[in-house]
DNA sequence: TCATTAACACGGG
DNA sequence: CCCGTGTTAATGA
């Protein structure tokens, strides 16, 4: 596990916190579609990000999910850094959107580590202030970006964090995401098709323009 | 005006 | 057949 530790964290953090790292995180493996965090629990660890993705959400009372932004390869989540602090139970729900490789560190090394590294706390300020403006991007998209223009971003987003310009998903599965209806996913989705920025098919889009 | 809901037909796997 | 998709008509905000 130090390899990939390495690999995405090497330049980040000093040799000794890396060493603690590897002592004390948990290497952990989620396929597509795992639950890591529901909605009001609590957090006992928080995630280092090796690789793939995961999707965070929202969810109202009844049930409505939207989406709020994707966590990569070097993200470790904002909610859990908020929860530590306020031991308060998560707001967030949070899905692997691939196979996702992680390691989870205890919740009590935080603060201890927030005053022992210098690279620690450099880490954490730097990833709330980077959850922060794609909560801010996720505002303005819901405030004052059309559906249509929700939607292209969205594809793109997704298609960003999987590497992949040809995305496996339903309309349903997006209007879910956007927090609309199929019927809307279906026609919006065909008049971006007619306008040359994605190609339809069946439980696929290819997202065109990057 | 535009989103949502329900309903229906089409067609690919 | 089942499910994803494309469309329409009625209703509501």
């Amino acid at each position: 596990m130090i390899d990939e530790l390495k690999l995405n964290y090497g330049h980040l953090f000093e040799d000794a916190l890396m060493q603690e790292v590897n002592n004390v995180g948990v290497f952990k493996e989620v396929p597509k579609g795992f639950t890591l965090i529901e909605i009001g629990s609590y957090i006992k660890s928080m995630p280092l990000l090796l690789s793939g993705a995961i999707k965070i959400l929202r969810e109202d009372d009844n049930g409505d999910e939207l989406i709020l932004y994707f966590l990569e390869r070097g993200d470790t989540c904002a909610m859990t850094l908020s929860c530590c602090i306020g031991q308060t139970k998560s707001k967030i729900r949070a899905i692997a959107e691939t196979d996702t490789k992680l390691i989870m560190i205890p919740v009590q090394k935080m603060s201890e580590w927030m005053s022992k590294y210098k690279s620690w706390q450099n880490f954490i300020l730097q990833s709330y202030h980077s959850r922060m403006m794609e909560l801010l991007e996720a505002i303005d998209a819901i405030a004052f970006l059309k559906m249509d223009e929700r939607i292209l971003k969205y594809l793109k987003d997704k298609a960003m964090v999987i590497g992949n310009d040809v995305i496996n998903v339903t309309h349903q599965d997006i209007a879910y995401d956007l927090h609309t209806s199929r019927v809307v996913v279906s026609r919006l989705l065909k008049t971006l098709e007619i306008d040359k920025k994605i190609e339809l098919h069946r439980i696929s889009i290819k997202v065109l323009e990057l």
